[in-house]
DNA sequence: TAGATATATTCAAATATTTCAATATAATTA
DNA sequence: TAATTATATTGAAATATTTGAATATATCTA
């Protein structure tokens, strides 16, 4: 992973809100629909969509529609090569 | 670490210059003076002064001053407990 | 001690991000 | 097919971040 994916990945993770949706996302195990967030968090729906949208951006959440729902899965695989890139920065 | 402390961290790492300059300190090995990055960042020094007290404000980067330097080094150790918390994010 | 050097602070402009009301789109159901 | 439901987009206001000029402070050196 190159610096400017890290980047975009770290300003994925940098607000209070969408790590909410990280952790909602992994208790639902493995995927949720968006309905399910507008209890979790204390936004207006266009909110929760705008999140869900840098987080999709940066890769960290995959989604496919299942008729009006979409569901939403974390990308564990590129946790991991984040976690790779902070190990990088380690002497 | 709780969400609050991984949100500060990652908005430190969510900014390409304050990536170079973790580079830069991991690159001198173990320590560096804050000068050596005027000539890396192309940056004006209260800039460089500015994205610095951010990496220290949270804790990812410690300083210690010597004469009239001051010199920088890297928390190996908040880095783990950071990726432990990404570690924790997956499913 | 005067001048030079390293770093920090203040302040204001430029830019980016967050938020939501209004509205659009797309799928479902009555 | 009309109403309902789920999600997305637009546009604008509020807020936060980044940047550098000017200046301050603290230490070093001649």
């Amino acid at each position: 992973m190159d610096a400017k994916k890290a980047e975009k990945i770290s300003k994925a993770l940098a607000d209070p809100n969408r790590l909410t949706i990280l952790k909602e996302i992994k208790k639902s195990r493995q995927c949720l629909y968006c309905v399910d967030l507008n209890n979790t968090l204390n936004l207006a729906q266009p909110s929760i969509a705008h999140h869900l949208k840098l987080l999709i951006e940066s890769e960290l959440v995959t989604s496919d529609k299942e008729g009006r729902n979409v569901r939403y899965y974390l990308n564990n695989k590129l946790m991991d090569e984040y976690i790779r890139f902070i190990e990088g920065l380690k002497i």
